[in-house]
DNA sequence: ACCTGAACACCGTTCAAGT
DNA sequence: ACCTGAACACCGTTCAAGT
C-alpha cells in the first residue's frame, strides 16, 4: 500500500521535512513549532500538513525510523559471541539512542504510539529483541517468561525514569538499566502476576475489515 | 515562607482550583485547557495566573500533593509484618495512583519535576521510600545498593512502560513492576555501573542565595 | 499533483478596570 | 488584596489561489 509513487519534488520535500523534523524534535522536543521545522527544512508550513496528516503523524514517523534503526543494531548483534552481553548491549543502544533526543521519550508516551507505522516498527523491533532474548535465555542468564515486547518496553521504562534528571546526570540511565536488566536475569525471577503483551495489544483497535 | 496568610475568598478559591484541575487533569490529561479549570472551579481564567505563575506550575502543585499522599500511604506500611511485602505494597500503590491519572505520568516525565515544591515533596517520599527498603533490606530480600530515590524513580518507570497500552490492558503495569521488583531483590544483584542521585541532583539547579 | 502563505480557531498568559 | 474577562501572542491546521 505505498500508494503510487510520489512526485520528485514531493519526495524530496517529504525527505527534507522529515529530516528537518527529527533535529528540531531531537533539540527542543515535542514543543518545537511546526513553522521552526518547515523553515528549517525550506518549505512552507502548509507543505507540512500536505505529507503528514499532523504533527502528531510527523513525530509517529520519525519514531518509526528510530525504531528500525534500532532494529538494525538488534539484527547486527545476533551474531555476537556472548548472547546475554548482546542483549545488554542492545538495550543500552535503545536507552542511549534516547538520551541524546528529546522527543523519543515524549513520543513513545505519547498517542503516536497507537499510530499503525509505529505499531508495525515496534512489532518488527519486539521481533529482534526476542531472538535476543531467546539467545541469552538459552545460555541460562535469562528468564523463562520474559518476551521480546517486554524487553522492548522495559528500554523504554530504563530512560524515562531518569529523564527529568537528566541534566543533572546525564548518565544516570546506566544505573537503571542495570538494575532493570538484573531484574530479566533467571536468580531473581519470581512468578509474574500478568500475561506479556501479545501481537494484539500493540495492533489493536484498528483493523476492522480484513 | 507560606507568606501571610490568604485572604479568605483567596484560599477558598485556590482551594477549588487545585480540586478542579486535579479532577480535570486526571480526566483529561494536562491537554486540559485552562478555561476547563477555570470554570469547573467556578472563577474566572485570570484567577488561575494570580494563584499560579502558569499552567506548569498549578500541575506542580497537584502532583506535589500526590506525591505527600502516597509518602502518607508508606508510612503507614512502616508497621507492617513482612517488610518485603510492605515495600512492594507501597510500590503497587505508587502505580495504580498514576494508573488512573492522566496526568500524573505526563507531570512526573516533564520539567515540572524541577520545582522546589516538587523536589521537596519528592525529598520526603524518597526517606519514607528508604525507611521501608531499609527494613526489607534487613530481612535480606532487598539488594544493598539500592536506595529510597531508585525506589522512587522506579515507581514512575513501571507505569510509564505501559501508558501507552493501558487502553488495551490496563492491568499491564502488574507485569512490570513484578519484573523490576525482581531486580531489587538480592538474589540477582550484579554491580550498578552509576551511583544512585542523592538529595543534590533533586535540589539541583535553585538556591543560589541563603 | 503539489506548494504556498494568508486566514481561522484555540489556548496560555497579561492587564486595566472593577470590588 | 483579589477577581474578572477582554485583549494579546502564539501555534496547529485549513484552504483558496497559484504553478
Amino acid at each position: 500500500m505505498p500508494q503510487r509513487p510520489l512526485r520528485a519534488d514531493a519526495a524530496r520535500n517529504r525527505r527534507l521535512l522529515l529530516d528537518a523534523a527529527a533535529g528540531t524534535f531531537a533539540e527542543y522536543g515535542m514543543e518545537a513549532s511546526i513553522a521552526q521545522v518547515a523553515a528549517r527544512a525550506g518549505v512552507g508550513k502548509g507543505t507540512v500538513f500536505r505529507h503528514f496528516a499532523s504533527k502528531e503523524y510527523l513525530v509517529a514517523a520519525i519514531l518509526a525510523d528510530h525504531l528500525d534503526e534500532l532494529a538494525a543494531t538488534g539484527t547486527a548483534l545476533l551474531d555476537a559471541d556472548d548472547p546475554t552481553a548482546a542483549l545488554l548491549e542492545f538495550m543500552t543502544a535503545g536507552v542511549e539512542r534516547q538520551s541524546v533526543d528529546r522527543s523519543f521519550c515524549q513520543a513513545t508516551t505519547g498517542a503516536v504510539r497507537g499510530e499503525p507505522q509505529v505499531r508495525a516498527a515496534s512489532e518488527r523491533l519486539a521481533k529482534v529483541a526476542e531472538a535476543l532474548t531467546d539467545r541469552a535465555r538459552r545460555q541460562g542468564a535469562v528468564r523463562d517468561d520474559v518476551t521480546g515486547h517486554d524487553v522492548v518496553l522495559l528500554i523504554s521504562a530504563a530512560y524515562q525514569v531518569t529523564a527529568p534528571l537528566q541534566s543533572a546526570d546525564p548518565a544516570l540511565w546506566q544505573r537503571y538499566l542495570a538494575l532493570i536488566f538484573d531484574g530479566l536475569r533467571s536468580e531473581a525471577a519470581h512468578p509474574l502476576p500478568h500475561p506479556a503483551p501479545g501481537r494484539d495489544q500493540f495492533t489493536a483497535a484498528t483493523d476492522a475489515g480484513g
